[in-house]
DNA sequence: TATGTATGAATGAATG
DNA sequence: CATTCATTCATACATA
């Protein structure tokens, strides 16, 4: 297949919904990403992009996204290919090999075609509630349980 | 598409391990955000919380996380659009993904602000490609030609 | 045309 | 509040 970008048929771009890099935009990103830089600063953003865009259309957001999804990927891989003597169900990256960071799930709900019923998260067992300044909060909703989403030891005075 | 719930037979189940909310949630949420844009006090997300908790369930956390990155990621604010689109002869189907899209996935948008999806990917609208700020420069935008979103430029010393 | 895979994009959550 | 991570959704593209 060639760009997509362009009509392959004298025609106008039907609007990709999304861009699809060329092989010389492919080339340039793996080529940086290689270089050891993982998520570049706004600035090489931007010089990248500038540079792509005179391979075809792209966008600053797409450049950003490409090196997040590379290096969330190139570490899923890596978790994949270490656990070479576990399952070998491994089809798609949707598979769960959670070993590492998500001990377990302790929740599970349908899909209903309503969407009234989604539910997750416990009352709050995750982020920094304790951001605003002016009333701050002191006694916390008291921790119904022990939800331990995950392993947390840190400690940011979420607990006290 | 079909369920994310695969439990084809005792394997782990993969639930949704995050919170999703519901188009009622997120009509209620961003009705609020577009009052008093900006992170809701400590009373107030409880407020929203109960409100919200009569559509689904939901935490404390969740409204919180959900402030935190629609302030965030305000999407709604630059405008890059109406600039060069040259080979854009806006002809295609690029009305919208409203609901031609998307006709059984409940996440999506309400009232998306839909305006410069002439080709394919707008420069800022989407990811958060914000590292700069996004809030501290409204008014920027406009440049036609020149996504000045962050012409600061600043270095807050990321990994660049 | 229908299915499978690869991957760009969206977003909830986590961290500093 | 800023930035990054992780997971999932949706779609481009290849294949049968």
């Amino acid at each position: 297949y060639c760009d997509p970008l362009m009509t392959s048929g004298g025609h106008k771009i039907t609007a990709r919904q999304r861009w699809t890099p060329t092989p010389v935009q492919l080339q340039i990103l793996e080529r940086i990403f290689d270089q050891g830089n993982g998520t570049p600063s706004k600035q090489k953003i931007k010089e990248i992009t500038s540079e792509l865009s005179q391979h075809g259309q792209i966008s600053e957001t797409n450049v950003y996204n490409w090196f997040q999804n590379r290096r969330a990927r190139s570490k899923r891989k890596q978790l994949v290919a270490s656990s070479n003597n576990a399952e070998s169900e491994v089809e798609t990256e949707v598979d769960s090999f959670n070993e590492k960071k998500k001990p377990e799930i302790f929740h599970a709900q349908q899909n209903p075609p309503r969407a009234e019923d989604l539910c997750f998260q416990s009352p709050e067992i995750s982020s920094e509630l304790h951001y605003l300044g002016d009333d701050h909060l002191t006694g916390k909703m008291g921790v119904p349980g022990n939800y331990n989403l995950y392993d947390q030891a840190e400690d940011y005075g979420m607990a006290g």
